[in-house]
Order: C-alpha cells, then sequence, then structure tokens
DNA sequence: CTTTGTGTCATAGATGCATAGGACACTAAA
DNA sequence: TTTAGTGTCCTATGCATCTATGACACAAAG
C-alpha cells in the first residue's frame, strides 16, 4: 500500500477497511487479519496498525475480542455508509462543484462521470 | 481560517491563495500581504506564512522582491490551472466517480453537480 | 541618515505521528 | 499444562510541523 505523506498512516489504513465494508469486501462477523499481519502486510509499525484498529473499535465499526482478534461489528455497513454520506454532501461535493466552475469543465471533460451516475439511474428503475 | 488536522497549515494556505488566483480575486502583478499581517490575520507564525510563500515562490507562482514584498507572478493563473486541472484528472474525478457508485448515488443526489456541468456547457457555446 | 516596513535566518521548544522492540495478559488448541 | 497466536501496554527515538522570538539585511519614504 503506497502511502500518502500528507494524510497520518493511521487513518489511510482506515479509510482503506471503510472502503473495503463499502463495497462488500468485508462483512458483518468478518475477522480482520491480526495486527501483527496486516502490520507486516502494510510494512508498518504494530502500533500504527492498532491504533487503526482502536479508532475503528470506538466509532463502533470493530468489534474486539482480546485474545482473538478484531472482527467487523454487525453495522458496520450502516455507520460507514452515513459517515461517508455525510462527509460527501457536505464537504466533497461542494468542492467538487466548485473545481468544475473554477476549472470551466463541461460534460466532455465529465463524460466517465456522467456514465456512472447515468448507470446508478439505471440499476435504481430496476 | 480554519485548518484541518489532516493536512500541513502551510499547505492550506497556499490552497487558499491559489484558489484566489484561480477565481479572479488575485491577479497577475498584485501584491499578496506581507509575511506578518498574513500570519497575523489568519493567526499562525510568520514562519508558517514565509515557508507558503517560499513554496509558491519555488513554483512560480510567486515573485519575491526583497524588502519589498511578494507579488502574483506572470503566468500564476496558467500554472495554477495546469496543476489544479492535472490534480483533478488523476486523483480526485476517479476518487469522486468511485464513491458515486460505492454511494449508489443517482441524478436527483447530484442535481446541483449536473446543473452547474449543464451551465459550463453552455458558457462554451458561446 | 533615520525610520518603517519588508523579507530572511537562526535557535529553541512543543506536539503529533510513526518507528522499534520488549514485556505481559488473554484465548484456543495441542 | 504447554504452546502459539492474539491484543495490550510501555519506553525510547526520529522526524515533520508549528510555534515563539530575536537578530539582521534590504528598500522606500521622511
Amino acid at each position: 500500500m503506497d502511502f500518502q505523506t500528507s494524510k497520518g498512516i493511521f487513518l489511510q489504513i482506515a479509510d482503506n477497511l471503510c472502503r473495503q465494508i463499502l463495497d462488500g469486501t468485508l462483512k458483518s462477523g468478518d475477522r480482520v487479519p491480526s495486527v501483527r499481519d496486516l502490520a507486516a502486510e502494510f510494512e508498518v509499525n504494530r502500533n500504527t496498525v492498532m491504533r487503526t484498529y482502536s479508532t475503528l473499535e470506538e466509532a463502533g465499526i470493530f468489534d474486539n475480542k482480546r485474545g482473538i482478534g478484531f472482527f467487523i461489528s454487525e453495522n458496520a455497513l450502516n455507520l460507514v455508509r452515513l459517515e461517508e454520506k455525510n462527509v460527501f454532501f457536505s464537504h466533497e461535493l461542494p468542492e467538487f462543484i466548485l473545481k468544475v466552475k473554477l476549472l470551466g469543465l463541461n460534460s466532455e471533460d465529465l463524460n466517465d462521470l456522467l456514465t456512472a451516475i447515468h448507470n446508478n439511474d439505471q440499476n435504481e428503475e430496476k
């Protein structure tokens, strides 16, 4: 995993895991890799992963069974969805719209985006 | 100005200034506030603003006249536009599309965005 | 020349993040 | 009971960022 310098590594790992919860890779009840294993895989320190897991546990997204491991909590998906939507509509979307205006981007520039939105529209009709 | 903890303050100030160049608030030849003044306004240290200005000077966006002040360079707008477009198409847009898919957002959710894109289309036809 | 405002540089301290590694407690399986 | 794997806590260190402050150099105006 490649990390940005501008943001804490433990937060980027949290984002990575939440993303996997969102796309269904990780489901409720699933056990996540041990602190040591994930630290080895990402080539970071145990304490860094520990901080990620503790943060997610505090947020109610992970359950913790001492001596056994960390697990995806019952309503992890709801919590992540809710949080992501909040961030999206309160920050990311307004910023994105502002940038589209500032850069003067048109339909052609944003063709892929419009396609993605259109596809979501069709999925909803089903 | 309110700062995020996740990103360096001197970079956030740079973003703020570049944004003003993009939207026309700051134009080529304009003098920017002195290091001390802007530090006072944003309630940060002089050195922090100094770092912002040095970074922007190194990027060719600011000109520096010792003993006088910093100024918006001749092709600052082009440089900022180019950089912002690069970041937009290589990182922000793909991330945004991915999130639209993950959250299953539809045309109704993104109404304001579509309106903004549509307006840019019309401006181009003129 | 003196003053004022500007950038510039240097030092020191505080904080947050990440690293390194040791030590211990808990749980399950052999 | 022993062993292996797990989480947990601790100290120490390094690094980047930001702060605080003093001192100095340059330029324009009086």
